[in-house]
DNA sequence: GGCTGAATAGTCACTACTGGATAATCACCA
DNA sequence: TGGTGATTATCCAGTAGTGACTATTCAGCC
């Protein structure tokens, strides 16, 4: 039950892009990524096509002339719809005003990450941050040289966006490492035990408190 | 080209209640519900099956018998086999270091965001705070009940990561709030007159860069 | 003892998405 | 003038995912 007729973002961007200025579905592609979109919308040359198809099945766009230059394939120029911007006020509003629930490949991998020793998920973990700062840089370059193009910083606000979230990313893995490796709260050695591993490895060498008592604990598993 | 041969968290799961024991679909889909999992990775009863067939033709996990009680409909139990124990580790360590680029929704929409007038944005981040802390006492929430229910914090982690994005994202929003309503960083303003608006209905009545200045510039475009 | 709703267990048809395939033109060099 | 690779432009076959459907069993209730 998709809510929307056309329930992929691609599709937003398409409306939006229209909004300005009737195109063919190549010169939108081009648009997008020129514009640098393709990093905020997964983009794809075949769903680009799905999608104009969708839009125009669901009376948000109309296709108008078919022109043919020289001897290219025909290109079909399409229009927005009255009802296409209204879909497009209304769907962007929505997406502002309602956070919906994603899954993250991250939040799925730390669900499950008892299944690996301790010891390489410190390791692991070690080099997420090494990516997540790069990633942070990459960012950051690519705002300031924007900037400096004198683009206005409301068009660089997802990437704001990106920044915030890369940054508490960071300092949740931070912490997340010292968490395993903390003495007094015994997750390193519980967890450590459970693989037959040194608990050493993990930095840990207090004792554990009871629950770590009993060694065949199911750790994969909630109660 | 998916590098995985199965290539979709839900897989991943599978994997790793099969590491475990040998089940049949149907209880697999029970015991990841049980377990909150459905929170984590997208689940839906007919992808459950379309993985596990997946799984199967890729070698990652086995059907043993057949069976059938009463008169229920057979069920197959599958088994991992160690090529599948290999995928699961291998994955699991992949997706712990490295960060995927991932494509969230509000990121879509703060990219086009100035297809709206600034004003109604406002109004609609303020609504999005609200909702933000709903989740945010919904999921602490969890994490108390669970921890109260003697779950060792281990598994709660991917909830303290929820949280953690969930205060980051909350932060961001506030922020922009106040950088469109800010008098000297001209953003309101600009935005506002593009649409025609009463600039003070932003909070912002302070005088426009230069830039401003030209109300037809491309304010859905980046350089 | 028959009804209802929840739980059990799996299948299927439809739609969407992806990664090429196709095919012509153009810029450039040798 | 002929070859190479980039650009323009669209289409399509194969695969994946979703929601709905089928069908039985069981517990509780009147």
């Amino acid at each position: 039950m998709a809510r929307r007729k056309v329930d992929n973002l691609l599709a937003l961007a398409v409306l939006s892009y229209l909004s300005q200025t009737p195109m063919h579905p190549y010169e939108l592609g081009r648009t997008l990524r020129e514009h640098g979109d393709d990093r905020s919308i997964k983009f794809n040359h075949g769903s680009l096509y799905m999608v104009v198809q969708q839009l125009a099945r669901a009376g948000f766009i109309e296709g108008q002339e078919a022109t043919r230059e020289g001897n290219r394939p025909e290109r079909t120029v399409y229009a927005l719809t009255d009802t296409g911007r209204a879909e497009l006020r209304d769907w962007l509003r929505e997406l502002v005003e309602v956070p919906r629930h994603e899954f993250p490949a991250f939040v799925a991998a730390l669900s499950l990450v008892a299944a690996l020793p301790p010891s390489e998920v410190i390791e692991l973990l070690g080099r997420r941050l090494e990516h997540l700062a790069g990633q942070q840089a990459q960012a950051r370059a690519l705002v300031e040289q924007s900037a400096a193009d004198g683009v206005p910083p409301l068009f660089l606000i997802e990437e704001e966006y990106r920044l915030t979230m890369l940054a508490a990313e960071s300092g949740f893995v931070s912490e997340f490492i010292e968490r395993i490796q903390d003495p007094v709260s015994g997750w390193g050695k519980m967890w450590a035990q459970f693989y037959g591993e040194d608990p050493a490895a993990t930095g840990n060498n207090a004792a554990a408190g009871d629950r770590a008592a009993t060694p065949d604990a199911d750790l994969t598993r909630r109660g």
